[in-house]
DNA sequence: TCCATTATATGATTTATATCAGGTTATTTT
DNA sequence: AAAATAACCTGATATAAATCATATAATGGA
């Protein structure tokens, strides 16, 4: 893990995509000031769930998981953070300890911004303050979903479902298709859909034998859409 | 429906557990000049999914559950919400169509607050807005947990957990027991664990069965707290 | 008060999916 | 390069829970 301290907020590419986007030069600067860019490799850990966040993390470069462990060992995954998100703010707004752990899964370039300077930056500026409330705010109504999704849909259809947000999030295109660009286990891709790793393997096979998708080595082409909204929901 | 505009928020008893506990007194008659209360019977709806919020709902008394609708018709519910807790802000602020759905399930009275000077307040009064973004935070980090148990813990464990939280929110005491001061239907009762009626009026049971629980009319009295927490987790 | 409707209950059956077990194929590590 | 480890795959089996079917009890309206 080493540590920089050069590219200040201000002419950080990532910047255009986050919640720092429309952030004053002055304000940028003080949290510029603080922050340091740190290199993580896969595997390595941002922070644990029940440690008492310092600071919030914004993603340069690479790829986070945000997950979960549950009672039984397994891992579900909560979310896949990337270039412009931010990661613990709500740890740190909430004022408790973090409810989620967050490990590398592709190499990464990461600033922390302690506490301070952007719960400062928070109160002087209601507009930042309000984007950050916003983005809180659909995050719930994407959890309800997902939570109502889980209890209502079959793996399958989650799989499928999971597989689309993927090709959104995280898709180039190619050959007319969407591919994946990103190398996930198929034990992650079960954390993510809540299941087993064997059914994820199953699925996929039976996906593939069905020319919704592909394999380019490690990373899944997605050849049918459509198809795969079909399957995604219910008795369609 | 009956609509009346008495009670100014300043002498409300329901305050004092709300997030609005700690406004100052000339914010708080703002907002009471605008509010209205409302008198709902059981089975009316708040709003429904999909619609535009006009302002945030503060439960004055009764409950009002707040539900998704899943592909399948079958309810999802999200949160039962009591005296003094807000209801539509994080739609509202997220500044989306509301992503969820709020029914009447006990005879309720409950202020509207409408749009401008619930926001006004909020933008000025840093405090209470920190109190709301907590309170948004907070819920996510609720909401991480309970997508966690929908997909690794089985119903028996989810079934035993939910009445442990319904005592806890809604419990009378009553001969060293607690009584769940609530009348839900065992439809309702999957809808909050996410399964099957059926599962539910089984399990139910069961756990009268195991003296675990017992039944009041429709009302679950909670006789063995530790026993349906060791029921709760897994392996346990 | 009776009728209709809804809620609860319980048994039988089916089904999805987890688990277990035994493989092969990839990756690391030494 | 060989050995060790991890990832992936496939089949067999077990099981939790959904669904279907039907009966009884409770509730609400006319």
């Amino acid at each position: 893990m080493s540590t920089h301290s050069h590219t200040p907020c201000e002419l950080c590419a990532s910047r255009k995509q986050s919640m720092f986007s429309d952030l004053p030069e002055s304000q940028l600067c003080t949290i510029s000031d603080y922050k340091n860019l740190i290199s993580h490799r896969k595997g390595q850990i941002l922070y644990y769930e029940g440690t008492k966040p310092l600071g919030i993390f914004c993603i340069n470069a690479g790829v986070v998981k945000v997950y979960k462990t549950a009672s039984n060992g397994k891992e579900q995954i909560i979310h896949l953070a990337k270039k412009g998100d931010f990661l613990g703010y709500a740890a740190l707004l909430s004022e408790e300890n973090y409810t989620n752990s967050a490990m590398i899964i592709e190499d990464a370039k990461i600033c922390f911004v302690p506490k301070e300077p952007f719960l400062n930056t928070l109160l002087k500026n209601t507009d930042f303050f309000k984007r950050v409330t916003k983005q809180l705010s659909h995050e719930i109504g994407v959890m309800e979903e997902r939570l109502t999704d889980a209890t209502q849909k079959s793996i399958r259809e989650r799989l499928a479902f999971v597989l689309l947000q993927l090709a959104n999030s995280y898709g180039v295109e190619g050959g007319g298709n969407q591919k994946i660009d990103l190398v996930l286990s198929r034990e992650e891709i079960a954390g993510i859909v809540g299941t087993a790793t064997e059914s994820v393997i199953r699925l996929l096979s039976e996906f593939k034998k069905d020319n919704l998708i592909d394999m380019d080595g490690k990373k899944i082409i997605v050849k049918d859409k459509r198809g795969l909204a079909r399957l995604s929901d219910f008795y369609a």
